[in-house]
DNA sequence: CGACTAGTTGAGTAAGCTCAAAGCCCGTGG
DNA sequence: CCACGGGCTTTGAGCTTACTCAACTAGTCG
């Protein structure tokens, strides 16, 4: 299955129509190379568009020249589901490894949304978004640098897991330290010095772009992660790997 | 006009029909002292509220007791909107003074979204919430004390603007420097240092609950405060004190 | 006037930053 | 197969920002 329908069937499960229907949006992809631009500020995209394989990120350029990511985009993810009603972005979308992006025309998502059990999963993952966004804020605000890479990497395990990327705890994270350090609001020097006290309480393992989660229960109590902003629905958590939850 | 029609017409403007329509729905109104919960994590609201008067926010707790405020909540927004996906409320919502709070059962909201331009404005509070979420973690992420604190109040006097809160760059703002800790994740100590530094550059005033912005060309500069991300539409710019834009 | 809350100040501490120098990994070309 | 180069990671040292704790001050309300 497609991880679109993976990840939308995680809020409520389709019938076959349905499936159909999201499988055949995915059906023309593009490739793009690391660190481009899939989208940039000020723009107003024509298509809507979805990462279906590779790590992307919302980002914004402040004037001292720094960046700031404040989403990590994964495969199931779109960009811009919101271009219908906002006319220009107002933040950048940039790719962290080659990803796989699927441009899906305005009227074709307008046709998604005539589907009542697609339009509702289309809102649920809008609303998810916002709930991260928050759950980022406390993050940033709340926790120091351990604590905070910690939490992080069980969001994106969590987020991964959804989506079939998981394999015994471990997943691709071609990501280096400087773009963590962007995201978490930390230089990649102590970003450095955080992933070493992970490493040094054997509850990661991460080296040449592949993460490990060597103890998640203790990772999990260690970031003070709790999944419920993620909102998925009992109906996914029974069916796959509660151990994540 | 009530601050509901002036927030949704800052983005479109509404025939005389869809006002009388909002105009009705925030006809009953109570009111919650300051320091209350309107809404607490986990539970999962019958009606949407609405702010009409004072100040919320939207907060979650940490295990270690601290808080982190990553919302304010000011007359004409929304606390809970998006109750018809979500099942549960994934943090709480608090006030800061004493509100005046309508409730709007949800037949009622779902009644309003079958007008198009008041569906479309909806739509567009939402994701401007979520614009804000993200340049609140710019704010958080990059820039330290006294620019992330005039970023902030920067932000608040615009979105105060449009709902004509503000006089001479002046507006009540009741809020204790140690809330305005909880929300830039600094220390109330800190926030403290960070107002004298913002009143020394004869940036602000703030005593007595009163905040009054004092050179408002060198307060969003100082702070880096571009409104793009609050997505005004060109419509209220240019009917409206454009300065604050 | 007294008590309470919020704001202010000072001093010492801790988290995180910058800069700079190694070290490691991996791809490329001789 | 090895040498070289480039990007990323790691380490150390000194500095800056922000924190904590504690004392003190200024309003406010009974």
């Amino acid at each position: 299955m497609d991880v679109l329908t993976r990840k939308l069937e995680s809020f409520c499960p389709f019938d076959q129509q349905d499936r159909d229907l999201l499988a055949s949006v995915v059906a023309e992809s593009w490739e793009i190379g690391p660190d481009q631009d899939i989208i940039q500020e000020g723009e107003t995209p024509e298509d809507v568009h979805l990462i279906t394989s590779g790590f992307a990120c919302r980002y914004k350029l402040l004037a001292d020249g720094s960046r700031q990511i404040f989403a990590f985009l994964v495969p199931g993810d779109f960009c811009d589901l919101h271009v219908f009603i906002l006319n220009q972005m107002d933040h950048s979308i940039g790719t962290l490894s080659r990803c796989t992006v699927v441009n899906i025309p305005r009227d074709r998502v307008i046709r998604l949304t005539e589907h009542p059990a697609i339009a509702r999963a289309l809102w649920w993952v809008t609303l998810v978004d916002e709930g991260t966004l928050r759950e980022w804020l406390v993050n940033m605000g709340r926790r120091q640098a351990p604590e905070r890479l910690g939490h992080f990497l069980c969001e994106i395990l969590t987020r991964l897991n959804v989506v079939g990327l998981v394999t015994d705890n471990a997943f691709d994270f071609p990501v280096t330290q400087s773009e963590l350090g962007d995201t978490m609001g930390l230089s990649a020097v102590h970003i450095n010095r955080a992933l070493q006290t992970l490493r040094s309480q054997n509850l990661i393992a991460f080296s040449r772009g592949r993460l490990t989660g060597l103890d998640l229960e203790r990772l999990l109590a260690f970031s003070g992660f709790e999944s419920n902003y993620l909102h998925l629905e009992p109906y996914r958590l029974k069916h796959q790997r509660p151990k994540l939850a």
